[in-house]
DNA sequence: AGGATGACCGGAC
DNA sequence: GGTCCGGCCATCC
């Protein structure tokens, strides 16, 4: 990890709370955005592990096929469907969501975004 | 230090 | 559309 910058889970912090509402992203691109291609892994771990002081919409994110793999976090089983379908997101019997339609397309410009916000956290402290 | 683990990814079939 | 498989990399034991 960089001690430098921003902590990487404090960045997946700040994407994933940028999610637009009624969209779900990957942890994939979420890593992405967060400077760190690769580190999907690390996403789903900080997801888990460190992000309970914020207030991150856990259910639109989501895996490149679409699945809900963290529903085993919320409360109940189901939750997490619950949360997608109350943002107009539709959601199959098995629980998984058409990427086609309700994927989160991000900008360059949101990339370069987030890019200086982190690096301006960095030269701030 | 080295192997196992994990809310994963993208390509192959 | 679906499954399987190798690769990925920070953490944990």
């Amino acid at each position: 990890m960089d001690k430098s910058a921003m902590d990487f889970y404090d960045r997946v912090a700040v994407v994933c709370m940028a999610i637009p509402y009624g969209r779900v992203a990957s942890y994939g691109q979420i890593a992405l955005l967060c400077g760190a291609p690769g580190h999907a892994r690390q996403v789903g771990f900080a997801l888990s592990h460190r992000l309970d002081g914020y207030a991150i919409p856990a259910h639109r994110i989501v895996n490149h096929k679409g699945c809900m793999s963290g529903s085993a976090a919320f409360d109940y089983p189901g939750l997490q469907k619950q949360l997608l379908l109350s943002e107009g997101v539709e959601v199959s019997e098995d629980g998984r969501v058409d990427m086609k339609k309700y994927a989160w397309r991000h900008t360059l410009e949101d990339a370069l975004r987030f890019r200086r916000q982190f690096q301006g956290e960095c030269e701030e402290a």
